[in-house]
DNA sequence: GGGTTGCATGTCCGA
DNA sequence: CGGACATGCAACCCC
């Protein structure tokens, strides 16, 4: 190599060898600048250092910032504004974002400075640049240009292109003037960072998901001047995606469309077709580098190019599918956040700068729009992305935790759509316009080859496509008579009832109702929830068995609502979870709620149940912890003495007095366990088994020890008359008083429905103890 | 008192 | 081991 000089004309430092590539030349390649100057010009200083007594200084319309708009080397470092003007491209990226958010500025059109102008009307014409080989360098990297790299640091992007000519063999790209998403893109982003070539030489970007040998992809990227800069070795490497997060954390002014790159076989996928855009398959890796690309790979969206064909075509738009995320119970949950994926976040959605963020428009499946608002929260030095107010959307859609929402973005670049693909378990929920394509595709993340396999059952669009085909609302119109449900019926009802007329939905949806604090969770984390679909067929079960498995509340009466035939039972509180063997059970056996067994007069005896209840809890809450520990005694003696009083009563009785023994285990054999939680329906009155003998033995030794216990404290304390006042003022009314040689304040019956009176009672009982203890 | 918001923390996973 | 993420929780707000 001989002698030559630096081509910084003020410098003509001669070195021998090394050079720093400077900008690129109209002539082709790169200026040769000195190790000094070249730094220089990394780091965006050159024409500071070297030109300033030149002219064509102009100043950032919004910043002020002083850019040397008559010099090749700053050509980068500016945009023209359509009202005149200039604008540095750290300005111009942060108005574009206010544009993706909505609020237009003063920013609002850009046009292309010089450099790019020479290009900007072979892009409008569409141009095409094919078999470009290391020879045809320049024109790629100027079509590269016309898409767009002013953004990238000068050294950068002209190393990126330099790498680009090395690797590439074939280049398939066309911009359409129609193509408004990519180049909304390549506005907003920056840079054909790489690009390759695909092994079967097809037009890149339409490439069939089912290709795994697919290697072309595109990577989209910005930066801003003062980021620390990804070389392109990085970013050939696919190193970028960490860096991009930085430079979106530090400049919050980038919009890199980026997938998380494999560290080899470089990945860019490029092709717009006319009247087509998509952007790279992202969630097809190289079968070679699975595992390796950044963007992990249960966000990657999987979508087939059928599908997104047509969804493009049903939505009139062009679909670009960013990706996808399994929701957690949190996200899910009442709380209406949710998280967002970083990666994803800072590669697909707006950078922002403030915690506050952007409202960003969604259109889901059935064309609502929806706006959220995208921010961010603080996290160990880094940052936590969330969509808020999400919820309605959320549950306008019925998703649930584990069901996978997917995130596209219109070619407009100006809204996204919201997609979603049920949870493989709750497939078979779905209504007519849903089941057929909620493809049971297991939402385990790394099931990429099988998902991309099976094309046409494999989608995350299946409902939103199947939803699009004039069934605007798909869901409801499969429930419309059972969601009639009054107000007043809770959640968990609402849903279980729902999913009743959804053909015996599996238990995962019955937990998963998205009331977060009435939510059964299958795990607390995420992790947990990404069952097999085969695992989550071991949780199947029909409505009729999760009915069984669903417990009216403990001490809890409920409402009758009777809504279309339907009769409903209302809870203040959600149901118990257990096993057949608690529920209250109908004499027949069968799983029954008190409801079912209401006539008409005793709905009124439930309403007085109901105050009484309510009395209860008032007095309850004033009484003393001390009597809080007596409860359990009081629990048991009245179910003892209900257990005497079933003898009286014919009629069958409802749920009633229960008792809490949270410190009983499976197989514990004491007498409230042996006993329904109800402590009633399992046993006949004249029932002689081992668990109601002991139980009446019990009952007339407690009632007996507490006989002796009231004599004694009426006679040392008569303010206890008054707690027995209470209790019997609840039941004052009540027409049958049963048992009298029992103690008042203990039982009294409301119209056959036994009340538990207020624990008055002095002792302790261990209810871990052996009921056959007699002595106890 | 219930809902919302912002942050903290624990867990898990990938490098 | 560090980052990402799910979720808990306290402070705050509103009815």
């Amino acid at each position: 190599m001989g002698v030559e000089v630096c081509m910084n004309k003020l410098c003509k430092e001669s070195s021998i060898g090394e050079w720093k590539k400077g900008w690129s030349l109209i002539s082709g390649g790169f200026a040769k600048l000195c190790n000094k100057c070249g730094l220089a010009y990394e780091n965006s200083v050159f024409c500071d250092q070297f030109h300033r007594l030149e002219a064509g200084w102009r100043e950032c319309n919004n910043c002020k910032k002083l850019i040397h708009c008559g010099c090749i080397v700053s050509k980068s470092l500016f945009e023209y504004l359509d009202f005149g003007g200039i604008g540095c491209v750290t300005c111009v990226k942060a108005s574009q974002l206010c544009l993706d958010a909505g609020n237009a500025n003063r920013f609002a059109h850009i046009t292309k400075n010089n450099a790019n102008d020479r290009y900007a009307e072979h892009t409008d014409g569409g141009l095409s640049v094919e078999r470009v080989g290391k020879g045809n360098l320049m024109q790629l990297r100027k079509t590269a240009e016309a898409g767009e790299t002013s953004f990238w640091p000068q050294a950068q992007r002209d190393g990126v292109f330099s790498s680009i000519g090395s690797k590439s063999e074939e280049i398939n790209c066309r911009f359409n003037k129609t193509d408004t998403g990519f180049l909304n893109v390549m506005k907003h982003s920056s840079h054909l960072s790489a690009l390759t070539t695909s092994e079967n030489n097809r037009p890149t970007w339409e490439t069939k998901s089912r290709d795994e040998s697919l290697s072309l992809k595109i990577s989209l990227g910005t930066s801003s001047r003062n980021c620390v800069l990804p070389s392109a070795k990085e970013i050939v490497e696919g190193k970028l995606e960490g860096k991009a997060s930085s430079i979106s954390q530090q400049g919050h002014n980038s919009y890199p469309i980026l997938a998380k790159q494999p560290k080899t076989g470089v990945t860019l996928n490029l092709e717009t077709n006319k009247g087509m855009i998509s952007l790279p398959r992202i969630g097809r890796p190289p079968a070679d580098v699975k595992g390796k690309n950044q963007l992990l790979s249960r966000y990657w969206p999987r979508i087939t190019d059928q599908e997104l064909e047509k969804l493009s075509g049903d939505l009139k738009s062009k679909i670009v599918p960013l990706f996808e995320k399994v929701l957690s119970p949190s996200d899910a949950g009442r709380i209406g956040r949710l998280v967002l994926p970083k990666a994803c976040a800072e590669a697909f959605l707006p950078p922002i700068d403030q915690s506050e963020g952007v409202p960003l428009l969604f259109q889901d499946i059935k064309g609502n729009e929806w706006t959220f608002q995208f921010r961010f929260w603080p996290n160990n030095n880094s940052r936590m992305y969330v969509l808020e107010g999400v919820t309605p959307c959320i549950q306008f859609l019925r998703l649930n935790a584990g069901d996978t929402v997917t995130f596209s973005r219109i070619d407009s670049g100006e809204k996204f759509v919201l997609g979603f693909r049920r949870a493989s378990g709750s497939t078979d929920t779905q209504d007519d316009s849903t089941s057929a394509h909620s493809n049971g595709i297991s939402t385990k993340d790394t099931n990429v080859s099988g998902a991309t396999k099976n094309l046409n059952s494999l989608s995350s669009f299946s409902d939103l496509l199947q939803s699009m085909k004039g069934n605007r609302e798909p869901y409801l119109n499969g429930h419309s008579k059972h969601l009639h449900l009054g107000n007043g019926t809770p959640d968990w009802l609402k849903t279980a009832h729902c999913e009743e007329a959804a053909n015996n939905g599996p238990l995962q949806q019955q937990v998963s109702v998205s009331d977060k604090k009435k939510t059964c969770k299958i795990g607390t984390k995420t992790k947990r929830l990404h069952i097999r679909s085969e695992d989550s067929l071991e949780l199947r079960l029909t409505w009729e068995e999760a009915q069984d498995l669903l417990c009216p509340p403990p001490n809890v009466k409920p409402n009758i609502v009777q809504i279309d035939d339907q009769v409903f039972e209302e809870y203040d509180e959600p149901p118990v979870f257990g096993k057949g063997t608690i529920t209250n059970a109908c004499p027949s056996g069968s799983p029954c709620s008190a409801s079912e067994q209401l006539g008409p007069n005793e709905q009124e005896n439930l309403q007085r149940t109901r105050k009484a209840s309510k009395k209860r809890k008032i007095v309850e809450k004033s009484n003393s912890i001390e009597e809080d520990k007596l409860q359990d005694l009081d629990t048991l003696a009245s179910m003892a003495i209900l257990g005497d009083n079933l003898a009286d009563l014919d009629e069958p009785t409802s749920a009633g007095i229960t008792t809490k023994h949270p410190r009983h285990r499976d197989g514990c054999t004491c007498i409230v366990c042996i006993q329904s939680p109800s402590g009633q329906g399992k046993h006949k009155p004249t029932c002689t088994c081992l668990a109601c003998e002991t139980l009446k033995r019990r009952s007339k030794t407690l009632m007996m020890r507490k006989k002796k216990n009231q004599s004694e404290s009426e006679a040392a304390a008569p303010q206890n008359d008054q707690t027995n006042h209470s209790g019997e003022a609840d039941t004052s009314g009540d027409a049958s008083r049963q048992d009298t040689s029992n103690s008042t304040d203990e039982v009294s019956l409301n119209g056959g429905q036994k009340e538990a009176v207020e624990p008055s009672a002095a002792g302790q009982l261990d209810l871990n103890c052996h009921p056959d203890h007699e002595d106890m």
